[in-house]
DNA sequence: TCAAAAACATAACATTTGTTATGTTTTTAT
DNA sequence: ATAAAAACATAACAAATGTTATGTTTTTGA
């Protein structure tokens, strides 16, 4: 099953991992810490790129207008994970926003000091445009949830993924965000959405507090989705 | 309406355009034909890359199955298009499949070939990874066109990308795919697919011939998508 | 060219999802 | 701490989509 979460997830908190300490030390030591208020936006769609982030606190939501107007959720961002970078590779512009979903606390590195640790550490060029591609095979899989699967199915799935990614970047149990948002990640109205968690309330799979999602039981999920999680659950 | 285009197509067409004309002999001189025939796999998924190719003549679709097994179809590549080259950026598998939908005139540049090209022309990597960025974009809009918008609006979003795409590269008027595949794009099902077609057809939009489709009234696709498509029709 | 297979069109019915509406709870800002 | 605003829960009804079924047309391969 972990190449279940693989599938979704961009595994950007690991672009750096593969330095030697001797690297990393060169990466961490141009980092400027920042604070960004929830709320704020770290850059967006059609803003010039000015550098990349890495979160060290928080969470932080990726999406993109629709020619009509509301906002699609494609990713989201916690503890550890390193983003904005795909602009630079070549790009003149963002093509998506990046909003704090709660006050963020964030490591930035300037656009030209990029480029320099790009050209002294020859590994990290590859690594992220590796990253890149792997990303949008993560885009292709999100693209076959939304076109192929019921809403059921697409909450069920979403759950899994982002349990999975706070849980192992920020340690915190549940699922924390407004309805809306959860609504603009799965596709569909925060009213359908809400029938959906109460079906699955009613049936055992979940448990709410407050806003928060906890998921007290995986194996209905899996079957749910008709995939053998009992093996090797994650 | 040049943007909404651009929004969804991958512009893949351009990629040797920007060179010089010395350079592009360059390109050209190291290509080596092949025929490939429909239902043949241009590459597939898990597979390992041997190079990179560009059409010449004929249509091909780029998909990856959902892990319920059903197919899911992101892009059509049609005369022109170049592809195959995400995965030899640093992956080590094609992320996705890419099968012939008739008899293919490609294009092959060979792996190690196309490893020199970037070393002889500078210019060259910066393209492709550039149009990785947009290619990205362009996965994103899709994402947020599944997620938003319901069946009929689904269908004639891409029947406007569809015949563009078509035009622009073959030439030629008319949509011809199979329902089942024109399905797999829109996310539904051929049945579904059917009933909108009707629909369309009843009202004027298009019209169809055997199997082809062909856009009669722009203007009532862009109504029905409340896009102003009459001041700049592309 | 012809038979078999695949693809297509269409309809009826079932199910899912969207929408509108109302009242409650939680968060935010003063 | 409190009032106002935002977010949430839920239900009833409407609309969209999925599913199953049947007959026709088109394509394919011998």
């Amino acid at each position: 099953m972990k190449k279940f979460y693989s599938q979704f997830d961009f595994q950007s908190e690991l672009l750096f991992e593969a330095l030697t300490s001797e690297e990393k030390k060169l990466v961490y030591d141009t980092m400027e810490p920042l604070i960004i208020k929830k709320g704020s936006l770290l850059f967006y769609e059609e803003g010039i790129p000015t550098g990349i982030f890495q979160i060290k606190k928080g969470k932080a939501k990726k999406f993109k207008r629709g020619f009509s107007g509301t906002e699609q959720i494609f990713y989201i961002y916690t503890t550890g994970d390193v983003l904005g970078y795909h602009a630079l590779f070549g790009e003149e512009r963002y093509q998506d926003s990046c909003e704090a979903l709660e006050d963020l606390e964030v490591n930035f590195i300037a656009k030209d000091v990029f480029f320099q640790l790009l050209l002294d550490i020859p590994a990290l060029q590859r690594t992220f445009i590796k990253n890149i591609g792997h990303e949008f095979g993560v885009l292709a899989n999100i693209i076959a949830v939304l076109a192929q699967k019921n809403l059921n199915a697409r909450l069920a799935i979403n759950l899994l993924i982002l349990e999975n990614r706070f849980q192992k970047h920020d340690n915190t149990s549940g699922i924390d965000l407004t309805r809306e948002d959860l609504a603009n990640i799965i596709g569909t109205s925060p009213e359908s959405l809400g029938r959906s968690l109460k079906q699955f309330k009613d049936e055992g799979i979940i448990e709410i507090d407050k806003r928060v999602i906890f998921i007290k039981n995986e194996d209905l999920i899996f079957k749910l989705l008709n995939i053998t999680g009992t093996e090797n659950t994650p």
